[in-house]
DNA sequence: ACCATTACGCAAGGTCTTAACGTAAAGTCT
DNA sequence: AGACTTTACGTTAAGACCTTGCGTAATGGT
């Protein structure tokens, strides 16, 4: 179907896609002669490739702002112009979200769930994206492109996952066949750290190089390096958590995952709260998951929460400064459960992973907590979104029996 | 000088760039069709600028291996287009070599040295480079590319040494400027690592991405992710000799390239053979350095000598698993001086690298022994000459005031 | 001698970008 | 208010590049 584009034709979409996400990453509309300075194209061809894309209704035009001269148009995104899906699929929670072109959220819905059967998750996981659909007015044949988050070791090339533990069956199933049922477009999976990472590349002030750890029950990173998610050779990049450490609690060898990840810090906290019933942290433990209280705690100032959060910190730098260290990155995000860690964290992260002579590394929290991951679906969806729209595969939605770009 | 390339000719730029790329790498000359096919441009397309590239003498013209049908012409660059120079700039050796435009080494000099001052290492430098040049019957002004290595954290945007310790001043001075004194082109300076990865890159059967151990008396990783080396944002990807680990003989934590760097060999081969001085081990201990002892006792099976290979492959993968488990590489290149470590150090580290889960590291020994870094420099050197000679920038030389490729 | 096969060369045609020039629409100055 | 400055826009001709198509060349096989 899609014939490789060869000729000036190869030029023309390369231009069009730099003046394109020009436009896309841009938080305010801009004016022709600034895409070209940016761009490096001359005006004139900024012109025409913005003036095709307007008639195609990929942009929007602005009238503008006066300035000294004559005022310019500007242009932004057609915000309706399409949309897309992005869905998380978690061990214990399934959100969809429901993006326009320009990438704002339009509705969003989620699914608390204990289930260990692939099927009956299958199901689930459609109900919800139909529901977010539902909240926008939109049908699935109508979505432009859908991105898929789930847990797990992913084989993103053949849509699959490659092992899970906690769901039966689910590395059986071709997931972007069954769940893309019903879309016309095609589901593409990935890894829940990698678009974590996607995420955070798109806020204001990242770095072109920096590491994203998706900490929750599990944990997994994701590199975003020069600009580029790197995925490794075999799709395996990030997957930390089966790393070799030492449990500073028990003294015994684990893997990493097993003894930062939520679960571990639960049992940890209740370890801790038995042994000294009379803190603060011991009176909030309750009977679901006590993470949130632990670092609540600390961040109130509770010696024996501190002292947890101190010791996961040291755990976890230990493995990750090699990684940063030898990536030459400063800058690491936390996404995932653990985002809500605040202050002490981070800051018990950062001094940890001082390395002498190298510049520090800064650590940050995901603005958007629990719904990284699904906004990393969505900035997936829309860059493939976009990038069938160059090799002009969303035109045939509704521009079918309209004469092709005017036969001058 | 170098306008910026606008318009169609930076897609000429692209595709002449991609046909050169295949007829430099290929081992041997190729036909245009199977160039056509590689690069995905018409057999048209690439006659032309096969024609252009012969007509400029940068390509050569094999005529013919009979096959079925017309017999094709076959090419391959002109070796003696242009000649490049590389430097490897050593605690305790220089080396300096001149390859011909195809790779091919013309002739190489090199001199050992205990220098501690900058301003005499550098004359020795510039002596070494000469006589390497003179060995190929050239002068600096004929060179075309010129790329040197040093030991140190090195700023290769800036042309600097950033730190180093063990040559005074060495930091401080501007070195592409000092030693491109006398050169037509301009002198690039790299890491060592960053060089001895480029030259594995160019070993057959390379894997796209892979890391690079340059281990001697420093020690320092360089990254090829995706094809291409990774410097990181602040150019000091790879930097992991700063690494805190623990001694295993003395027990205190220290940096990595003390722990594990020939120095601490040696210091430790003969702690071992004063503790047991009737081992073989300890009879061959001369006074220079013991390394290459203990790794060849070790290969015959010595236990004493086994013992000390097996505690540095402990330290070096524990620091190194979570950099490769992270980038999920799966192929390591030991160069420098520990290159020489023979089986038992690559299937020690091979066995501790193994991450339960993930596909098995597997670890090579660079076959350059000690050149492996000029052979870097040597790369480094012809990419740069040939990325100048596409901007029209070598043709000064020889093609002075000869019309401009036919006015039809 | 004829045919199949592969390589080569040439010319027409189309797409894309550039450069140049004139026009349009504002604000500013006197 | 009118002239001037400043910036943006539109059009057109020209140039560079790639592709397509066809005819020819050179070999081996039958």
């Amino acid at each position: 179907m899609n014939d490789p584009i060869v000729g000036t034709a190869r030029l023309k979409r390369y231009n069009t896609a730099r003046v394109l996400d020009e436009l896309r990453t841009g938080a305010v509309p801009q004016r022709i002669v600034e895409v070209a300075e940016h761009t490096g194209l001359t005006r004139s061809t900024v012109a025409t490739i913005v003036e095709e894309l307007e008639a195609d209704g990929w942009l929007q035009r602005h009238d503008p702002a006066g300035s000294l001269g004559r005022p310019a148009a500007r242009f932004s995104v057609t915000p309706g112009r399409f949309h897309v899906v992005g869905v998380d699929i978690g061990l214990h929670r399934v959100v969809a979200e429901v993006a326009d072109a320009s990438g704002a959220v339009l509705s969003s819905a989620d699914a608390q769930h204990e289930l260990h059967d692939g099927r009956a998750l299958l199901q689930l996981v459609g109900a919800t994206i139909d529901r977010a659909l539902g909240g926008a007015g939109l049908t699935r044949p109508e979505v432009a492109a859908l991105s898929i988050a789930s847990v797990g070791m992913i084989d993103h090339a053949e849509g699959r996952v490659r092992v899970i533990r906690g769901i039966d069956a689910w590395s059986d199933l071709d997931l972007t066949r069954e769940l893309g049922r019903g879309f016309a477009c095609p589901a593409e999976l990935d890894n829940d750290a990698n678009l974590a990472a996607l995420a955070m590349s798109r806020l204001d002030d990242c770095p072109p190089s920096f590491l994203t750890v998706q900490w929750g029950e599990r944990l997994g990173a994701g590199l975003v390096l020069d600009g580029r998610l790197y995925r490794g050779p075999l799709g395996a990049a990030g997957e930390i958590g089966a790393l070799r450490v030492v449990d500073p609690w028990s003294g015994e060898p684990a893997a990493l995952e097993a003894v930062v990840g939520a679960e571990r810090i639960d049992e940890v906290a209740r370890l801790v709260a038995a042994r000294d019933p009379f803190t603060r942290l011991a009176s909030v433990l309750g009977a679901e998951a006590a993470t949130a209280q632990v670092f609540e705690r600390a961040n109130d100032g509770e010696r024996a929460a501190i002292e947890i959060v101190d010791l996961l910190a040291d755990v976890a730098a230990r493995a990750l400064a090699p990684i940063l260290l030898a990536l030459d990155l400063h800058r690491m995000y936390i996404t995932g459960g653990i985002a809500r860690g605040g202050e002490v964290l981070t800051a018990a992260l950062e001094r940890r992973l001082a390395v002498g002579g190298a510049a520090p590394v800064e650590v940050r929290l995901s603005p958007f907590t629990e719904n990284t991951v699904v906004r990393g679906a969505i900035t997936a969806a829309l860059q493939s979104a976009w990038d069938t729209a160059l090799d002009g595969g969303l035109d045939r939605r509704d521009r079918a029996a309209e004469p092709r770009r005017a036969a001058r």
